[in-house]
DNA sequence: TCTATGTATGTAATATAATAACATGTCAAG
DNA sequence: CTTGACATGTTATTATATTACATACATAGA
């Protein structure tokens, strides 16, 4: 990582998705500049060891749908997902793109962020894990966070109303590193 | 508490809102029946001193979607709210509905549930709080939790990465104690 | 009191997100 | 080579949310 050229410490929506790679497994380097097109080789490998485990189909849309989460490196809208799927030759109405997504989001190789109504390529598939997700409001990088101390916290006083929590979605708004920066130094 | 009327039973497709009161103030009462005429009220007066103390206006629309929201005493959705005041001879167009409901969020007199794309009355206003939500899957009952571990929890998590968080979205989904029960025996 | 100003409300139109319902295609077990 | 399960494709619709602009309404200053 810290490979980075001068152009790219200012990143926004767009982007070079490889030096400006957000969100990956290590959560150290989540925000910061590395190498992304080997964290989605090997959790694209990862997923198609998965599948052939679990029984279950990583067919061409649901596949082509992961990369592209992959490739991207950020949080997708499932409209934006169908637009590239159409582009390259799939269906291009909404339950194709939807179907695919919900299928990954299932078998946990995507994860849905609520506060965007988006969808982002987990970066650790088959780890059992109930993601925190750290969103900047300036650039909309998305990391993936670990959860234990926080998922703890949230059972434990679920627990004391007796109310038995299956699912959690932990969503943090804020700055990332790099928007913090600039923002301070405008 | 439990002091029902047989008149006012019979209001949203699963709960009588009085005796089934959910989601107020005590965490401990969040899930249990009781009054919650008074908690409304209660609330309702409190959110007046606020508005008069900051500044800023709680015109008829805003209180009345308040009031519905406390009257309903659970997540109601946009389009929901719109509805009742629109047969209230206010204006029935969505921009109304959501004008009213992101004053009233940003003021902190109501919450937005994300995972329902829903509103529901804060029960605790002018307490600084960033709540916690549990929401029962089986009864849409929606309750307020305590923040403060959680938060601590992924505050601190958030910090060692760089990441300054601003607002935090932390829902779980899971049974409430009545339906934990009637799900072990049906 | 009048009128300028900011804020709130009303309305129309549109954008964005998600699902329902049904037809067609594909593949592997029997 | 048929059957059944699953996957994909398409049409249509519902649900959620915002933009843009017009109108009313309060209130501070002339």
């Amino acid at each position: 990582m810290a490979r980075m050229s001068d152009a790219d410490s200012a990143s926004a929506s767009v982007s070079d998705p490889e030096s400006d790679c957000r969100g990956c497994a290590d959560p150290a380097a989540a925000f910061a500049a590395h190498d992304h097109r080997h964290c989605a080789g090997d959790v694209l490998a990862r997923a198609e060891a998965l599948v052939a485990a679990g029984g279950v189909r990583l067919t061409p849309v649901r596949r082509r749908v992961l990369e592209i989460l992959l490739e991207e490196h950020r949080a997708l809208g499932a409209y934006d997902v169908l637009k590239r799927l159409a582009a390259e030759g799939f269906g291009n109405q909404p339950p194709v793109a939807y179907r695919a997504l919900d299928f990954l989001a299932e078998n946990g190789f995507v994860h849905r962020i609520r506060r965007l109504n988006a969808f982002a390529a987990c970066m650790h598939p088959g780890e059992d894990h109930a993601p925190v997700f750290l969103i900047c409001r300036n650039c909309n990088a998305v990391a993936e966070m670990p959860a234990a101390p926080v998922r703890a916290a949230l059972g434990a006083a679920a627990a004391d109303l007796g109310f038995a929590v299956e699912r959690t979605t932990v969503e943090a708004m804020g700055l990332c590193p790099a928007c913090c920066k600039s923002e301070a130094a405008p």
